[in-house]
This record gives C-alpha cells, structure tokens and sequence, in this order.
DNA sequence: TACGAATGTGACCCTAGGGTCAACTTTCGA
DNA sequence: TCGAAAGTTGACCCTAGGGTCACATTCGTA
C-alpha cells in the first residue's frame, strides 16, 4: 500500500497496479493461500518488486480486502435511504456475496486490530450495516431480536458452504442466502436460544 | 488405521489410543491445521511412531473424521424413527454442531473420494439424512424444497460463522443454529431461486 | 545527455512442517 | 529365558513459501 510522499514512479505505478489485478485474479481463483510467488508471476513482476511494493503477503490482502469492503460500504450507504428496508438488506447480503470473498469477512475480523486500514474499514462496515438492520427492523422486514453482527456473521455462510462442494454452480450461494434471509424474517420465527454477542467488532 | 492382521502388541495399542486423543484435543484446540509434531508431543511419543501407526496426517484426520461421523450417523439413525420428524431433524443438527468439529464435513467432502473409508462412511451419512430431511418434509416441518444435501452442506454454517469471532462464546453457535433452522421452515417461506445441487455427495 | 535517485531483479536465507530410516528397545511365545 | 518379530526413536531429508539484499536497470530531471 504505502502512501507516497511523493508521487510513484510511472514503472513503479504500473507494477503496482499489475500485483493487486494479479493478486485478485489468484485468490479468487485459489483462495486465501495463493503462494506470493504465484501472483508474482501472473503479474510478470520479480519477488523483490512485490515486497518493495507490499511489507508483506498480509500487508497485500489488507489492501484488497480494504478495496471490497470499501466497495461494499458504498453500497450498503447507497441503501441506507431505500423505502423497501427489506429488499435492502437483502440487496445488500446479495452483493456482498456476488463478491464472492468470503475471507474478506474473515480477514476483517481477524487481523483488524493489527492494521489500521483494516479496523476503520471495519467500523464504517459495522456502523452502514447496522443502519440497515435497524432500517428493516424498523419497517417489520426482519425479526426484533437480529442484529448487525448477526448479519455480518451470517453474510458470509452462503459462499462458505458452498465450497464444500466440488465444483459447486457458480450461483448456487444465492439458494442459502434465500434461506438464511428467510430465517432473519419474522414470520413465523421461533425464540433464539442464546443472546446475540457483544457488538464489539 | 490400518486393519490389524494380527492383534496389535500392547505398547502399540496403548499408543494409538494415545495419539488419536492426543490429536482430537489438538485439533479441537488448534483446528485441522495443527503441526503433527504437536500432536505427537501431546500423546508423549516420537514423531516415527505417528507415521508407523498412520501413513500420512492425513490418513489420522480421515479416521478422526471417520469416528465423528460414524457417531453422527449413529444419532441420525436412532432419530429416523421419532415421532416428531422435525425436531428429529433439529436434534440431529444441533448434535451434528455440538461436536464442534466443523472440519469433518469439509474433509468428508474433499478427500472423500481418494478414502474408501471416508467414501464409505459418507453414503451412510447421506443416506441417513435424506430419511430424516423425507420424514420432516412429509411432517410439514420444513419447506418442501429443501434436499438433504442442502442440510449437510448448512450443517457446518452455524460452527463456522462463529468463528469469525476473537471468542465466541462456546454456545453461539446455537444461535445461528436457530435461525438457519427457521429458514428451513415451511411459514413464510419465500421461492428459493436455485435449483438444490445434485446429491453427488 | 548524463547523473542520481527510485525501482526492479533473482539468487539466497530461513523456518516450518511432512515424511523416512537405520539403529535401538520392547513384547511375547516357545 | 531367549530370540525374533514388532515397535520406537530422533536425527535427517526435502520441499514450499515468506522475506532479504547487493547489484543491475530505469526514470526523470538539469
């Protein structure tokens, strides 16, 4: 990542822009733990530049999970007004898994306290979502007792159980999305056994 | 394994018991990627010893795995014949996350196909799970478009959302448990908009 | 064009971890 | 009790993969 000070070298620009396409061309081809070497070669760059560019393999997946979810916040915000509070939640739980990172989620979760791109990133998710959840509960979309953290949490398991499978279809995670949001509804929804956890993403 | 021809010699036998719980609690601790030389030095023996009992890591996790779900079917088979066919299901579920070893199923799936014991094993499974998802549907205790592999593959979510958590606590998992449950429910179930994925399982 | 700074390069280092093996020790039956 | 078969041991091998660095190259500017 690196904030220039001064601006980069224009080979250095383009080098830089080659390693984030390749690396998102390789984990989302193998997933989190593509070799360096891999995506240094897909970018047609030497070890030495990644590492010149990156502090480390971490430091490259901060950025590109800080990218989707900057994405994604966009969207979420972009909800936060809709008059369907239901339909946004659920435009929002679609896109984030048409986007098809699920370790986005988890990187986040994990190493966020350890990058601060990551922990702010995170906060903005948290705060657009639960501005969303509210929304829908608000407007009778979802039961009383869900919260963010439940959807941000639950947001991820379409794309998860999917790889369970060897070669699942490529929108096979929107049939468990359908179902997970259709427990989230109220209709018909049963007492949860156990509180919701601390907020304390 | 390995299928003794002749009953193992004392020692051997006690230090096979000893390395399977040594590498249940380490997988339990450290999830399936664990070291096996952690797991030899829980269960007190050499490194030597662990390959002389087991050809790889990986032939121990299919035997782990083997037991697991081997207990697994066990509880699907003495709830085929309950009276209440959806909280036969449920019970099978909440049993299938309290083992907590969310790993099984993804090994079932994966390195099914190169183990005979684990292919073998994972039939059973299958075969099990439809009678129970048949009885419930039937029942009308779940929507009646839900397949039995749509249940295995959702019965690791509530396990592995969790654990995106620093540390969750122990029990979460039932909560998530509840509301995927509620989306497999027939009351206000919403047109699922994929098609189930065959049962190739 | 020529020079210094920024950047690129790939051989190299290091560690972790799975797996092997020849020598040593234990078991167990005759 | 004793010897062979079964089992144990830990030093060793090998590979993968992250990260480093001295040197070569390129860019941008005067």
């Amino acid at each position: 990542m690196m904030t220039p000070d001064r601006p980069l070298r224009s080979d250095a620009a383009r080098n830089h822009e080659l390693l984030l396409d390749a690396a998102e061309i390789e984990f989302e081809a193998k997933g989190p733990d593509v070799s360096v070497l891999d995506i240094v070669r897909r970018a047609g760059v030497a070890k030495g530049t990644f590492f010149r560019h990156f502090a480390s393999k971490d430091d490259l997946i901060a950025a590109i999970v800080g990218k989707h979810i900057g994405a994604l916040i966009d969207v979420a915000e972009h909800l936060e007004g809709a008059e369907d509070a239901g339909a946004a939640l659920l435009q929002f739980l679609t896109v984030a898994s048409a986007q098809r990172e699920q370790y986005d989620v988890s990187f986040l979760l994990r190493a966020g306290e350890s990058d601060d791109r990551v922990s702010g990133v995170r906060t903005r998710l948290y705060d657009s979502v639960s501005v969303l959840v509210d929304n829908a509960r608000t407007a009778g979309a979802i039961r009383t007792d869900v919260t963010a953290t439940d959807v941000i949490l639950l947001m991820c398991a379409p794309n998860h159980v999917v790889e369970y499978l060897p070669s699942p279809a490529p929108d096979l995670w929107q049939r468990y999305l359908a179902i997970i949001f259709d427990g989230l509804r109220p209709a018909g929804a049963h007492q949860l056994p156990v509180p919701a956890p601390n907020d304390a993403l």
